[in-house]
DNA sequence: CGCGGCTTTGATGTTCATCAAGTAAAGTGG
DNA sequence: CCACTTTACTTGATGAACATCAAAGCCGCG
């Protein structure tokens, strides 16, 4: 169930980010024209792996994961797009299909502008060009640098790492409600659904964490940090 | 002992990638002003982590690893990059200085370009800007792939992997000499050094590989791909 | 020639995935 | 709305995968 509307106009757009400050009035109007606001339910799908990359993508609000679905049909996730990302990687350059799945995994709002007219806008508006990259490369970099530092950690660490990145870099707060499940945290991190579990357990009788159901409060961030930072 | 020579004219390098050839010939004289060739003898640091990017580098001859250095010292390569390879990722978008440190595993010439300058083609040249990000974005996508390909294998899996990865996309034949000592193999596939070792020597006896030291030559490439496909 | 780093093998212990089994929660169809 | 099914969560027990430790040979280099 997939609403196609297209409500704010682009000028006006408080998800703007900062990669689209150099733009004119005219090349606003221009996005505004060729892009569409996609609602996406919590679980859906926003595309396929090879799926044909048509639109840059943009979250305006929600948060979505990328994954890739290994032979043995589990899935492994590699990123978590907070809103105001970029989803959908360096794909958009480096391929003509999209590399990764993207699901839903809150309410979203996808932003898909036709990506004609961003590479025009590249190849027309320099200082665009350059604003646009750096925010792009800041996602990728991100990323890598993720991928490192879970694979360097052991479980403890991993599991302080999301706890402390979802407390920090997406909810701003230390109590939030985790919004994926015990198995796509595993699939996220690297580890078996069980020990996650265990791990979190662990952290509760320690008093590091309270955890109701999703509902996760920390509670010792010092704790928290050492554990992570030691890996 | 780092030697600066200014040979080639970029007009004519043979090494130029195809993310240069929209450059007019003013363009190209532009580059060449404003670029140093650098020798680096096998084993020499070409720029350290922390180090403030002026330059964009670019691999002409040789084998360079990046890599941090974690808190214990200890090495973790995160990728290896070959002739016409942009090295240094996309740090020169997302970041003032280099991310990893850089450090020749062969004797090597990297093109250095001041950096302003190619963020002065981008501007004016859209082209080029569509050209150059294109191949940039792939490199640091078959990073991030390469990085998840490793961390969901095991041991087995992962050493079939590098020699996969030396004999078909560096050396192009099934025989050559591994750049690396196994040491640096363990932090490239994230295992210990021993362990390293004694795949190896699995796969010796098992009749997979031939080694004599540094020289290794495959010799079932069929099965080390299935050892490299079930993980 | 001796020292330090690289390589190798074996033994040991830790970390972690997997299996099993049970409870709670959340859909689903009548 | 309730019985039914499925999916998520949780804990313990077991074994496999892997790192670490130890010891010895090897090679390059000052």
């Amino acid at each position: 169930m997939e609403l196609s509307v297209k409500v704010n106009d682009c000028k006006e757009c408080i998800y703007r980010s900062w990669a689209f400050k150099n733009l004119s009035d005219d090349e606003l109007k221009l996005i505004n024209s060729r892009k569409k606001e996609k609602f996406f339910r919590k679980g859906e799908l926003v595309c396929l792996e090879g799926d044909t990359v048509t639109s840059f993508l943009y979250l305006q609000t929600g948060l979505v994961k990328l994954y890739k679905t290994e032979s043995n049909n589990r899935e492994h996730i590699i990123s978590i797009a907070k809103p105001m990302d970029f989803i959908g990687l360096l794909s958009i350059f480096s391929n003509t299909v999209h590399v990764y799945s993207i699901t839903a995994i809150e309410d979203s709002i996808v932003c898909l502008v036709d990506l004609e007219v961003i590479k025009n806008l590249i190849k027309t508006n320099g200082v665009f060009a350059i604003d646009f990259f750096e925010k792009i490369s800041k996602v990728a970099d991100s990323v890598i640098k993720t991928r490192v530092d879970i694979n360097t950690r052991q479980l403890r660490g991993r599991i302080a790492y999301i706890l402390l990145h979802f407390s920090k870099h997406i909810y701003n707060s230390s109590k939030f409600n985790l919004p994926i499940s015990r198995k796509e945290v595993a699939e996220l991190i690297d580890m078996s659904t069980e020990n996650v579990i265990r791990v979190l357990s662990e952290f509760r009788k320690d008093k590091i964490i309270q955890i109701e159901g999703k509902n996760i409060e920390i509670l010792d961030i010092k704790r928290l940090e050492k554990i992570y930072d030691l890996g």
